[in-house]
DNA sequence: AATGAATGAGGATTCATTCAT
DNA sequence: CATGAATGAATCCTCATTCAT
């Protein structure tokens, strides 16, 4: 069984749709507070179903977990589409969209990290929406490089590997391990990449 | 059972010296390659002792991870008061901390996490060492600051949070993930913090 | 809830009845291939009905089983009676319907075996054919008896009991452990059985 | 891990090989019961142990039940080489061979049929133990051959095959479904493939 | 009546920790 | 002291059966 194209959850009936939304609902806050440790019981708890509907909406723990990640992944792309099409300084729609899109992870930290744990499942299931989040965000840089405003070695790989480290941030930040400022270390990284 | 203090390490019988010194190279080891998910199991076969002999010295898992911790963080309080010690130039003596330690800790990238991990247990065995870490790394910016090398807003704990990071990238890339240069990532830092 | 006796099929609508018919067929193919360990959703879906059209059917999975065994053992009665009716040579007659039936046999080995995994609800739906199907075999193997074609002291339980085996051999052959060759099986068995 | 060895077992500490020795003989007594549907937990508590230390002598329950059934054909393949060494009458021999064997495989009959029962594990581990058995019961054939006592047509594997269906047989008996003489079937086979 | 979504008891397996040898 | 065997709570997943649509 592979995860229910959109199509498939909006012919879902009502009741299956609103499980459905309920059970991703319950593993996104699940997966916030335990990353994978996450358990399907608890899942099916929260979201008020038994533990057979969640495996009758979601084959395994993984597919649970990638179709999150996939959802994920899906705002990312968009919001960085979005950025692209409104025609406001190159810098502000790069740096806008660093800000945005943290502000979103923040607010399930803990998850967030999971998009950097590949399971066969996710991999597979994601690999052309990281593709497709991967160009929207080339392009972003791209722009700003020819206005001069980022400095011009900048890859999309450096603002990966920069949102891997943020995410854990964040998330070491919600245990309450330490006071960490996630928003301070966004403006540093800010000011290391534009261009004097 | 509160984890042997020092002293106690020392009284040992040679062979039990031996051993303590085993299973911690062993649970180094097992940490660094499966985070928290690494199994006594395991770490005992490498340390070539039974289970038993684990428990003899190390009353929990979390006490063993612990112990490691402080470990650890002892290296990084020496570390930092090294530099803080020889009197070379306040920036690169800062600068050079971060990078060394962070190639330190890039040598077991998995367990370097695991110190933003904090259990009951490794919360009160490290907190005293914390306090230090904080104060030579605190100094060493000071000083830097006095110079005029760092802006002067960065606080201990931006350091500190971006180490945080920084292991997080470290571990994804060690995972194989993705293709994540944390020394770059270190550099946009350097830059970032660097006054102009 | 009874399975629904002769008439109550006879009496179904027609869309009713042609489920009716799909579901056991499709049970018949299921019990096959996976024995008992066959599964409701399974058949549904062969049968091109959702489960709760079994469960309308058929209140448990024992009892679509008890019905299929019921037919089988009505095949097998009629089988015996027919060879009864027709005149030919007792011998010929004896042994044909215990060739021919194992011909029958053979096309559904896996689940000639559950004739004999008896649960309460199979031993009380079948126990009356049972008992017809003891006496038109008993009656077969008198006639040869009389005829002098058979010894003496062969029962109906004798019969009843190696028909076990073979299907026991049949299902093992068709579950490709090893080359079982029922018929030559047969043969010993009847060679064992005929009066010198 | 493969199943333990012979020496290993001898090697063990005494409290697990008595464990060991409990376990196999709640596991016979479970299968024997229930075939493949025993349940692991009521092994252990048969043994008298947790479900873990099952676990530890046997990795999987297939590979208990392969164990099983190994242990299984060692006591058959050993009977048909005594019977092979004493040089009783060659009929005698065989006969015989097949007597003993039978009245101990009634000793736990549901048992045997998970003989024919082959999952990859099992297979792996007694291809050469049926070789063997093959072997030896294959001498034993041919001695009673030249002898004149037995049809020159039978092979190995029709006698392979009749034990299967034997062992369904004494199954179905042993669960009451019905009143089956396995002794009888076994006295009209032995008539069957006598020569004359 | 039909559908298929929901249920949840049940079963295999793992692993931190304890304890007999 | 060391050993590694034993323990059993915890966790994932299945599938017969029930029930809302």
């Amino acid at each position: 069984m592979v995860p229910l194209p959109a199509a498939a959850v909006r012919t879902m009936r009502s009741d299956a749709r609103r499980n459905h939304e309920r059970i991703l609902a319950a593993a996104q806050a699940a997966f916030s507070e335990h990353a994978s440790e996450a358990q399907i019981d608890d899942i099916a708890r929260r979201a008020g179903v038994g533990v057979g509907t969640v495996y009758r909406h979601f084959p395994t723990k993984d597919a649970l977990l990638a179709e999150l990640i996939r959802l994920k992944l899906t705002g990312l792309r968009d919001r960085a589409r979005r950025k692209l099409a409104d025609d406001s300084d190159p810098w502000e729609a790069f740096a806008g969209f660093l800000r945005e899109q943290a502000e979103v992870f923040a607010k399930d930290a803990a998850q967030q990290q999971l998009i950097w744990v590949d399971t066969e499942e996710s991999r597979n299931l994601t690999a052309p929406l990281r593709q497709e989040v991967g160009e929207a965000v080339g392009a972003l840089i791209r722009r700003a490089q020819d206005a001069g405003a980022v400095r011009p070695d900048l890859t999309v790989d450096d603002v990966r590997t920069f949102m891997c480290g943020l995410g854990a941030i964040m998330a070491a930040d919600a245990r309450g391990v330490m006071p960490f400022d996630w928003r301070r270390q966004l403006e540093f990284m800010l000011d290391g990449i534009r261009a004097q």
